[in-house]
DNA sequence: AGAGAAAATCTCGTTCTGAGAATAACTTAG
DNA sequence: CTAAGTTATTCTCAGAACGAGATTTTCTCT
């Protein structure tokens, strides 16, 4: 049972409660050659100096927080104009950062193309890594520790991402405005670490309302060694996806 | 690009930033007469004194988010042991509350068996209050206004039960231990407001492996106007379902 | 005992899915 | 220029899953 008196005091006075700082985190993943990527940054200063962490910083006053897990992001690469973002959600542990008590929102935000990073204000470097060195997908090298609690951040973002492209359209969020269906493809499998099957892969996607559209167009050259051009594809209007593509039933091979 | 000056002290003192209050708001649903309610409180003092608000207050020092929620919950009603709770994510417009910046975390709380609420002591009266009447559902009045965005957090917490019905075995936290396969239909249908067809529901179920398991026993009684006795069952292990229980494809009835 | 009600099972035609084969269209080696 | 290799796309078919309805079982109430 509370104390009447504190209870009282906060819905005056919220200022009383000890100070709460307030941050936001981003997982930001692309594309770059065919594997999944994600963005860190070395941190140039205390704490957890030298280590790898996720962009991020604390939101300033009068701004919202999607807007500041933009302009954090933006501070390390240049954004282009369609970029997908969307919350994670709030880490709060008490003694999630050694200084003070710092509740970070977390963001997922997904484009396609994005620039090499320049390292921000107060980062020490700004790297894409791919996800298999950071503990997803198959095998890879021991992941390299993060700072804070953003390991777990970066699992959650990472697992938002694959178990959204199964009932949504944000695998488009990967590709560039018009793509090819072994692009889509690859998008699928890099991120599940699965193998599909083109041709149902294909069917599956062309039976979906809404999920692409024909641009009537096709690729300017064959694939590196040889084969049909692909034809090309636009995002279409929907954005769940009815049915669904879902996973395969298996454990990731 | 940010002032150089103010990155240095924001790393080194995060409480040279404008004050944030961190509060935590709840979205507690439960089953009563076969309708799903939320639980509301109507607020004893200002701002918004008299309009009904989600239950929720503020973070104390050295206290988990979750905690938090559950702790704000019990002020109002006795919780049980077996609850299932979720974080739904952050909501931070810096005009959300007129008195300071606060940002809430909010929860998603599912049980079954939620005894009458209490006032808490900020608030005036409390209250299970049908989704319907809420504006989920078929028709029903016209929705009462919510103190600050907590219409947009209901929404999204609603929202989250009903999709993850589809794709998790959430629907039995809306159940007693042991419930009947109409019991569990209830709940689907009641939260998406579709009718499903009872046979199909049946064998979908128990196709899904780990969903529920067979308790081998009966209820005491048939259905109060008659009927077989119907079979009792229990949470499986299963947390996510595969294959999935999707959502007919047509709108809401 | 009979009517009505609810639970559980069964049937059947349609659709969806997984797996492989077949075809089409291209690049490159020679 | 042609054959071999490669990739994209379409086709086929058997098995599984699904939607809708009928049927059977086992209760309660009159």
């Amino acid at each position: 049972m509370p104390d009447p008196e504190e209870t009282f005091l906060a819905e005056y006075d919220p200022a009383a409660f000890p100070p709460v700082a307030v941050t936001v985190d981003v997982v930001a993943l692309t594309m770059r050659e065919g594997v999944p990527v994600a963005l860190l940054i070395r941190r140039g200063v205390p704490p957890f100096q030298g280590a790898w962490a996720l962009p991020g910083g604390f939101v300033h006053a009068d701004e919202d927080l999607a807007t500041a897990a933009l302009r954090e992001l933006g501070e390390e690469t240049r954004l282009p104009s369609d970029v997908h973002i969307e919350q994670l959600g709030g880490y709060g542990s008490p003694t999630r950062d050694p200084r003070m008590r710092v509740v970070s929102i977390a963001y997922l935000l997904l484009a396609a193309d994005l620039p090499d990073p320049r390292p921000g204000t107060d980062a020490a470097e700004a790297a894409w890594v791919p996800l298999r060195e950071l503990g997803f997908g198959t095998g890879g090298p021991t992941p390299r520790p993060l700072a804070f609690d953003h390991a777990a951040i970066l699992a959650d973002g990472v697992e938002r991402a694959r178990s959204k492209l199964e009932y949504t359209a944000l695998a488009t969020a990967f590709l560039p405005a018009e793509f090819t269906m072994a692009g889509l493809r690859e998008v699928y499998e890099a991120l599940w670490n699965v193998p599909l099957h083109a041709a149902n892969f294909h069917r599956k996607v062309l039976s979906v309302p809404g999920f692409v559209v024909d641009t009537g167009r096709l690729t300017a050259q064959g694939g590196g060694r040889g084969g049909r051009r692909a034809r090309l594809y636009r995002a279409g209007d929907a954005t769940s996806l009815h049915p669904a593509l879902l996973r395969p039933a298996g454990e990731e091979s």
